[in-house]
DNA sequence: TATTGTTATACTCTATAACTATA
DNA sequence: TATAGTTATAGAGTATAACAATA
């Protein structure tokens, strides 16, 4: 794509669907009493059994200072706790807790119902088509950022 | 699209991506000085003679008590002005000033090739059909939303 | 009475930089 | 010297509710 003025359309869109899209998703995640960086945290914690801190602000975006902060609060509200690592004195092991688990046990199928509600009038194959886009979208965005995040879901354990 | 158990990987996708461009979105308008909100409401009077508080708000999705904050921050900095509407004593109009017509017509296409890299490797049909998903999700999230937002270009005065 | 917009409050996120402790 | 994480700071967005002025 060579001329800007081809899409001004495209990109009005494209912010306003995000900015709508993730308006929506907070309106739910509110009802946990969770913020969206938290939930972000809580689901990308879930399914594994815990993140270095660092991985875990590679993986939402969140800068280490504010990733902190996020910390504690999900660490106040008992959903989470800090191991340290046994193999760097200096890293910290970030997972859930019992809590933690069993509310995005509960939450996440909750939270993919209440997203699911968009998709009511998607056929399986719009489903796939929409996420190949995504995918493909994620990726130039990701080259374009450099930081060159692989964002593939190998370094999930457990 | 009935069984839930079929989509987390379109969510998960779906959250990542809409934060990885946002995120994206967000380093190049830091570059002018504003924060993500401040260039929604410029790019939103931009092309038009002004619009009312309420309606700014209706499109940015700020709420009002967030959205006089905000204009507040674009006043101080020269962008926008605040017009009391001739019809209705209650209420304001928002327009650019002159710096912040200027800004937009400036910034705005530069926003747009700084976004447009994302789409270096998409045909002019890629383009469209990626618009296409994003107007059908949009209107899905607004419909969900059940605020039942028109968000067509109709308002566009000037 | 209902609506428009402002004000006030309290909290969270954000970027940034200085700091510590480990490597 | 470099890296992992914390702390400190200042600014900005957020939800919410109470409020003034107008309709």
């Amino acid at each position: 794509m060579k001329n800007p003025d081809t899409f001004p359309t495209v990109l009005r869109e494209l912010l306003r669907t995000h900015q709508a899209f993730l308006s929506y998703a907070a309106s739910h995640v509110q009802k946990l009493n969770l913020t969206l960086p938290q939930f972000d945290v809580i689901i990308t914690l879930g399914g594994t059994s815990g993140l270095p801190y660092k991985t875990l602000g590679e993986k939402t975006l969140i800068t280490k200072g504010t990733l902190t902060g996020v910390i504690n609060r999900l660490e106040d509200k008992g959903l989470i706790q800090r191991v340290a690592s046994k193999t760097d004195g200096r890293s910290q092991i970030i997972r859930l807790t019992e809590a933690g688990n069993a509310l995005f046990k509960c939450a996440f199928p909750e939270h993919l119902t209440f997203i699911g509600r968009l998709f009511d009038d998607y056929s399986p194959e719009d489903i796939a088509t929409l996420e190949a886009d995504l995918v493909r979208l994620h990726k130039a965005v990701s080259t374009a950022r450099g930081a060159g995040e692989t964002l593939n879901d190998d370094e999930y354990e457990e």
